[in-house]
RNA sequence: GGACUCGUAGCCUAGCCUGGACAGGGCACCAGCCUUCUAAGCUGGGGAUCCGGGGUUCGAAUCCCCGCGAGUCCGCCA
């Protein structure tokens, strides 16, 4: 259990020794394969069943047990053998030492971990540009920023980069709404918001595809618009008044107007992207043209009509989806041909790549991942998938206006935590109590998302989307704010230090220090494992420890040397909180 | 029809990859706690055929197989 994290992480002196001993003393004996895990509360911090070495020891495990726990002991650790267990514990002293120096060494970046010095991209959200953001695909941005902030406390250097289509139908469908349709044709906005106002010339659009005329018009479009980005020329004008802006750059007008909105919308929800890569960059650039001749190339590599495939017969896919069509019979490149583009400029930019992709882009991923392969590629990008979110009345869906926007439920959320502020603090200024409102809202909006795993289906209902109470983020948020209370009335606070390893005796404060010692871990796993709601249950779990102790430990009236230590413990507890809750992309206020 | 994912108390969820000691939480419900640092809190209580059936194993919520239910995908769309 190396987590490579020496220094940052007080659990590692313990897991390595424990690991390292019993890995010796298994070899001694010549039994392998048994592993170390996490006993239930109350038996100590590992343990190793016997079970398994029962039958070539010739013993009962409880036999085995004894005579191995006799051998067993270290500096960071005590034994004990319970039945056909050894539980390991923690000395409490080492605990809390390592745990105060990481602190002290730390500070307010607790929980951090040291440089990595690799790359990892994240790319995430990637909507295309042609309305605003809907509650179904909100988990995306959440999942994928939430990632991104994990990732660099785990010492990653991270770039979030957001794929824009500003190619393909769609787009063309919204561009040729915006030139033909006129206000009369359409219904009044939802919100004066760019996103809000253009979407409503996609819908109309689409509508109207329906005819015949409509579709030929938009694939002429489409057709003389990607003509232009494949002879790099943005300036050309082909069946295009010359006074008027090209093709290439109406595009680039509309979809960049639409990005606008739906990224004020990310900057609410506290989401950051570093970087916005256009598909047509690709086009322009010559590396998907590159792309398609390698791929015609390959061994794969079939044709049809004009239009060319990679075979997948013999992989376990099966029917239509054997053939992965990479080019059209009139050789124009499809979807994933262009995905595969950017995917060969993102891998030789980076260690590490993560896309964060709704589910129904799994065969789609597939293809890529295979077709990546197939170009020689080794490093490939991890995936998570995510779910939709659907409404209790099915699946959210913008043409049937069955959707609930995710301006509509960031305004909700913030409503209701404005109600729930007004409630308690009547002393508070209306600009103070908004601004908690926006913080405790948007709060509670991203935690309830991040708190499950992705693969999950949600099933949206407004009652647990803005649940306030229990394992939610104002819990934490108010776990947090109750901590700089104590401190604000303390005036000031020491720094957590060793020297305070002997001060911290009752059952409570001693909870608090393991509860708070277990973030770098935690922060290691999530990012390994690319899971972020490990974070969302140890900030629960701090947040938790903080409030029994809270009733337990008086702090500001302790006497002298007690309150020296409580009130480091306090600071330490604002760190671990804030550290935790800034890897979720959740704001800890200081008051609310 | 096939592929992938999910199925844990009235509701939501952790644990599943790497099988082990009584399946952790939360919401809702019931009973308590504001003369002490913010009650968005704390304490206690009831509530679970871990979807069903087989198998592997000393041991299965966890691994394998067969079902059932839900979601997603199976386009020269994105």
């Amino acid at each position: 259990m190396n987590t490579g994290t020496n220094m940052h992480d007080p659990w590692e002196p313990f897991f390595n020794e424990v690991e390292g001993d019993v890995k010796s003393l298994l070899r001694e004996h010549g039994v392998e394969g048994t592993s170390l895990e996490t006993p239930p509360p109350g038996m100590g911090d590992l343990a190793l069943p016997c079970f398994q070495m029962a039958k070539k020891l010739r013993k009962s495990p409880q036999a085995i047990a004894v005579e191995l726990g006799e051998k067993l002991g270290g500096k960071n650790y005590a034994v004990e053998v319970k039945g056909p267990y050894i539980n390991f514990s923690y000395k409490r002293e080492e605990l809390l030492r390592n745990t105060l120096s990481a602190l002290e060494m730390m500070g307010e970046d607790y929980g951090r971990l040291g440089r990595i010095g690799k790359r990892v991209i994240v790319e995430h959200t990637s909507a295309n540009p042609n309305g605003p953001f809907h509650v179904g695909r909100a988990r995306n941005p959440i999942i994928g920023d939430s990632l991104v902030r994990i990732l660099r406390y785990a010492g990653w250097d991270v770039e979030a980069q957001y794929w824009v289509n500003d190619m393909g139908k769609q787009v063309m469908t919204l561009v040729w709404g915006v030139k033909n349709l006129s206000e009369e044709d359409l219904p009044p906005p939802e919100r004066d918001k760019v996103d809000h106002i253009y979407v409503r010339y996609y819908q109309e659009a689409s509508r109207r595809l329906e005819e015949e005329d409509v579709e030929e018009r938009i694939n002429h479009m489409l057709k003389e618009y990607e003509q232009a980005l494949e002879d790099g020329d943005l300036k050309r004008h082909i069946n295009h008044p010359k006074d008027k802006p090209t093709r290439a750059e109406e595009v680039k007008e509309i979809v960049e107007k639409v990005l606008g909105g739906m990224d004020s919308s990310l900057k609410r929800l506290g989401v950051v992207v570093d970087r916005y890569v256009y598909e047509s960059q690709v086009v322009v650039d010559g590396t998907l043209r590159e792309v398609i001749s390698r791929l015609r190339e390959s061994e794969r590599s079939r044709e049809e009509g004009g239009a060319y495939y990679l075979d997948f017969s013999d992989k376990p896919i099966h029917g239509k989806s054997k053939r992965f069509f990479f080019t059209r019979s009139d050789g124009s490149a499809l979807y994933t041909t262009r995905d595969l583009a950017y995917h060969l400029w993102k891998l030789s930019r980076c260690d590490r790549a993560i896309n964060i992709l709704g589910e129904d882009h799994k065969l789609q991923s597939y293809y890529l991942r295979e077709a990546l392969k197939e170009l020689g590629v080794e490093k490939l990008p991890e995936v998570v998938f995510y779910s939709f979110v659907s409404l209790p009345e099915g699946k959210m869906s913008t043409r049937k206006g069955r959707v609930v926007y995710l301006d509509d439920l960031m305004d909700e959320a913030v409503r209701k935590a404005k109600e729930e502020v007004e409630k308690r603090r009547k002393d508070l200024s209306e600009k103070e109590m908004d601004e908690i409102a926006h913080i405790v809202g948007i709060g509670a909006l991203r935690y309830n998302i991040i708190k499950v795993q992705p693969e999950k289906k949600i099933t949206f209902r407004w009652e647990d989307a803005l649940n306030f109470d229990g394992f939610s983020a104002p819990f934490i948020q108010y776990s947090h704010a109750r901590a700089c209370s104590i401190l604000r009335k303390a005036g000031e606070a020491p720094t957590p230090t060793v020297k305070f390893v002997e001060r911290y005796q009752e059952e409570a404060e001693l909870e608090l220090v393991k509860s708070i010692s277990l973030l770098p871990h935690a922060v290691y796993e999530a990012a390994k494992s690319a899971r972020p709601h490990i974070i969302a249950q140890r900030a629960y779990e701090i947040a938790r420890s903080f409030n029994e102790f809270y009733r337990d430990s008086p702090v500001l009236h302790a006497p002298g040397e007690i309150r020296e230590a409580r009130l480091a413990l306090v600071l330490s507890v604002r760190w671990a909180l804030s550290s935790a809750l800034n890897m979720l992309g959740i704001v800890a206020p200081e008051r609310m």
